[in-house]
DNA sequence: ACCTGAACACCGTTCAAGT
DNA sequence: ACCTGAACACCGTTCAAGT
């Protein structure tokens, strides 16, 4: 329980909820325990927000801009497309990067705002992924697919991290994943 | 609500919570809802259950026996391993395939014993992939490299299924995409 | 042995009443 | 404008009491 001078404002809501959706997942983005870890009741809560589902909105949209259009601008930075998609890869495998993916892909199922969400950053993910293999020289057709196949990958890689870490490659058997989907020259 | 004329057996429960698993994912498989659909009271529930973890166990195990020991049975008996390959596609990128596979991915966050299921399937998957890749041809290390590769395509599949269905390659492209995770020969 | 019915805890939601 | 407190619904869980 935090203690304040002044009033909540709906963005201390939103922030607590995403580190609460972070170390716990959906379950833990809870009108009452947030209540009660910020010091509030949940009349307090019903002012700022319609119901549980309008946090959740605001949450995934507070995720998509820090952690999704930032990191992917950050990125774009890099020069040489061969080392963005390297990078792109150690991300990738960093334990506890698909947690918050994971538990937005579970929600998406029940909640259409956040299919919407998941939706579009994962198509922008094709895309990224897309540019940097056309720039390695593929036809327009094949970095797509290539692309799409490293998308796959990639949230297949953040599912089963949290289930079976032992399957996911390391060492050297990462950089042989890493040239199975990385174009020769 | 379903009628009847003796008493609900344990396994009643657990084809009933199959279904819904199916259906509605984890949330519906829930004591209250089930035991209207069949009913019964909450108490019946509760002298065949310890409590709902064990309906979920249970409803995992049942699962894994139909669908994953005896389904990976009925392929083993395809021949021609490059057939047995294509038919793993196949089924991998039907509609629907994966849902249950991500409900339990999503339990297993807060269930240890779904989490042990789950680990123990996808492990064997990649064994099974493992064999296949080794009957063409490849190394035994290159043979578990591709077939990590496979599996994580595989999962990756049945979570974008249900996000992005638009990304899933059809016709041509999944040919292609086919081609990227099997080896030449 | 198998089930009912009532009770309680927990969380989402509403709302009249307070400042 | 912002919040409290009490109320209700829904579902998990327990248990004394019924057959």
């Amino acid at each position: 329980m935090v203690k304040r001078e002044v009033g909540l404002s709906r963005s201390d809501w939103v922030e607590a909820a995403l580190l609460a959706l972070e170390a716990g997942g959906m379950r833990a983005v809870a009108v009452e325990p947030l209540a009660k870890h910020l010091g509030a009741t949940k009349g307090s809560f019903y002012w700022h927000f319609k119901d549980r589902a309008d946090l959740i909105a605001a949450v995934v949209e507070l995720w998509e801009r820090r952690y999704v259009t930032d990191g992917t601008a950050r990125l774009a930075e890099i020069e040489d497309p061969r080392v963005r998609l390297e990078r792109l890869f150690t991300v990738a495998v960093t334990p506890g990067t698909g947690r918050i993916d994971v538990a937005l892909t579970e929600a998406a199922k029940t909640d259409p705002g956040v299919a919407e969400v998941v939706r579009r950053v994962q198509e922008a993910r094709v895309d990224f992924l897309a540019s940097i293999y056309r720039e390695l020289g593929l036809s327009r057709r094949h970095a797509r697919q290539q692309a799409v196949l490293a998308l796959l990958a990639q949230v297949g890689m953040a599912v089963v991290a949290e289930t079976a870490p032992a399957l996911i490659p390391t060492g050297a058997d990462l950089a042989t994943l890493r040239s199975l989907l990385t174009p020769p020259g």
